[in-house]
DNA sequence: ACGTTGACGGATT
DNA sequence: TAATCCGCCAACG
């Protein structure tokens, strides 16, 4: 194998980005949640700065802070929430019900895990 | 190169 | 619940 390393994605935003690509409909998860699956346990603020530069295109409104608290402010704060309630997930408080629409990423799907169907 | 900022997270008070 | 502190790391000025 030739060249392994060296620049391997331009940035671990994009690992990021395409972990919260894989967030389904309907469910939600944290900064952290996205840093700790890309790969960077710990990076949740990178998480943060990934959506802000290249946000357009996901999920966007599926990331929250760690508990179900929506982070962001002013009117994105409010669209986000509108459009979670949009697809259904809950709220409690001022906190997503995490308990019924926190996402689960799967590590490392394990090749050939498939089950018969 | 340096310091500040930020859609963070967890613990403490 | 709110306010504060520290650790984390890339982007920005």
């Amino acid at each position: 194998m030739a060249a392994a390393k060296k620049s391997v994605d331009r940035s671990m935003f994009r690992r990021m980005l395409q972990k919260v690509a894989k967030v389904p409909y309907g469910k939600v998860a944290t900064y952290g949640d996205i840093a700790y699956a890309a790969g960077f346990p710990g990076a949740a603020r990178q998480a943060a700065w990934a959506l802000h530069s290249g946000g357009e295109g996901l999920p966007w409104h599926r990331i929250i802070g760690a508990g179900g608290k929506i982070l962001l402010t002013g009117e994105f704060g409010f669209e986000q929430r509108m459009r979670l309630e949009m697809e259904g997930v809950t709220f409690l408080g001022l906190k997503v019900n995490m308990a019924a629409h926190r996402h689960s990423f799967t590590p490392q799907p394990k090749k050939s895990s498939r089950k018969r169907g």
